[in-house]
DNA sequence: ACTTCATATTCCAATGCGGGGATATTCTTC
DNA sequence: GAAGAATATCCCCGCATTGGAATATGAAGT
């Protein structure tokens, strides 16, 4: 069963602000580990977690995995990102993400060019000069 | 976070069945072995969680537990019975639930009367004519 | 080629949950 | 108060999941 999956998906607190963030638009890895305060190897795993699930995506540039929702999406899980929107509005914690997320947008902005760039070769450095630099684990 | 333990019940493919059951109107859990086919003691543990996260409530009446949604209920949970709802009508294991709820009807439909009578007392067993009676796990 | 950065995977220990069997509890009836 | 019906709890086992540490992979720059 479908459903069932993408609730599994949702009953971990680091994986909703994960799809929440998501909703915002896309981002990569090192991006999660600012806005989640948490170390490259969870974040990684639950990334790796929604991906087998099919609640994201995963695009490779350069160096970087861009992660996004699915263009395209079961009706199910359309339903589910939309209850999950209406549900969050009052939530400290995610509103606190948003917060975090908007002060981060110009170092992150790059990314949703690049996912749409019809070439999905590797960005050149100067096209990705606001590349972040991150502490190993 | 609230939201995150009604994750954790809904993922899991009894407990949605049972849910979605209970959005027809109450029953007791002789009921939910039949519609279910499961032995007692799977079900019985399925509704303490469910009890224990609150998204269920539990009323004695004489010998038999009745379980029901919270008469008051959080708005995330409303939000996401609602979701379930619009999720589950395609789904061929929930519409099959419906249809042996719907044949099931004559043998459960004194639960709801026993739920709202004013007197929490005991019914008697004329009352509750209907009463079932099950083999032992 | 070597280094560095970004990200993924593997290994291990701990924990939580589901199923089955047995048993306990609560209420009713006789 | 003893028996029986409905339900709950306990114990044990297996499995999925999680976190941390270490390591591997893959791409870019020099």
């Amino acid at each position: 069963m479908d459903l069932i999956e993408i609730y599994k998906c949702l009953c971990d607190e680091t994986r909703l602000r994960i799809l929440h963030l998501l909703t915002q638009g896309p981002l990569c890895v090192c991006h999660f580990q600012k806005l989640l305060d948490l170390p490259q190897v969870p974040v990684s795993k639950h990334l790796a977690y929604l991906r087998d699930h099919q609640l994201v995506e995963a695009h490779r540039r350069g160096q970087w995995m861009i992660y996004a929702l699915p263009a395209q999406r079961t009706r199910e899980l359309d339903i589910q990102l939309q209850c999950l929107q209406d549900c969050v509005q009052t939530n400290e914690i995610f509103r606190a993400d948003l917060q975090r997320l908007k002060k981060l947008r110009p170092e992150c902005d790059w990314v949703a060019e690049a996912l749409v760039s019809p070439t999905p070769a590797p960005v050149s450095k100067k096209a990705a000069g606001r590349a972040p630099v991150l502490a190993r684990n």
